[in-house]
DNA sequence: CGGGATCCTGAAAGATACTG
DNA sequence: CAGTATCTTTCAGGATCCCG
């Protein structure tokens, strides 16, 4: 009982950790989260913010997040146009993981520093 | 000077989360973490323990985790050999990540039943 | 500025079979 | 049990050019 409660509770973190990992795969959509969680909004500024990212990759996620109500896309409409991303709560759900990424990757760093 | 320190965190930030990302990237790193931080020694252990993992795929990561030190790996030759995977303190920094990654699978999950 | 449309490659991952 | 060896596929991501 005892024996099957606790495999049973493994088997739910490891479902729950790979669902995780299906959902925020891939190398942009945490710092894409990250940059609009931090205030920025335009395109171009969502982008210089992020090393690496091409305008295409960048252009896609933002579509996708859109679709699954990570962020919000606001058209102002005078020209030259203007538009804004922001986050939702719902993307603020990833605060700890993204927290926690940027607190090991410190410690990462001063650590392979140490070494050399 | 106020803004350039925040600018310099930010950046700083998101090298951070990068270089995270870049070490515990794919789907299978995080997962085999965490089976042998939960104990599980051995190799079809831990294969089992993992949904959808092929033992080619496993036995590359190990292989890769070892020599990056993740986890040790002991042989008994005995016959039939057994072989024990066990998690080194540097494994057991990727804790507090698993942790938030499970806490929000978990949410997500019930987020989706509750709008189903 | 804020992207879209195409084309393309490399690496990650899957399938299957086999070994000591 | 604890893997290795091939072969194949997919697709995330990059490069480039284009548009209003």
């Amino acid at each position: 009982m005892a024996k099957a409660a606790l495999v049973r509770n493994q088997a739910e973190e490891v479902n729950a950790l790979q669902d995780t990992i299906y959902v925020i795969g891939g190398k942009w959509k945490l710092p894409i989260i990250n940059s609009i969680c931090n205030g920025n909004k335009r395109f171009r500024e969502i982008e210089r913010s992020i090393p690496g990212i091409t305008t295409r990759m960048l252009s896609r996620e933002l579509k996708e997040m859109e679709m699954n109500k990570l962020i919000k896309r606001t058209v102002y409409p005078d020209s030259p146009v203007l538009v804004e991303y922001e986050s939702t709560p719902y993307c603020k759900t990833f605060g700890n993981i993204i927290l926690a990424m940027i607190e090991w990757g410190k410690e990462h760093k001063k650590y392979i520093q140490e070494e050399a």
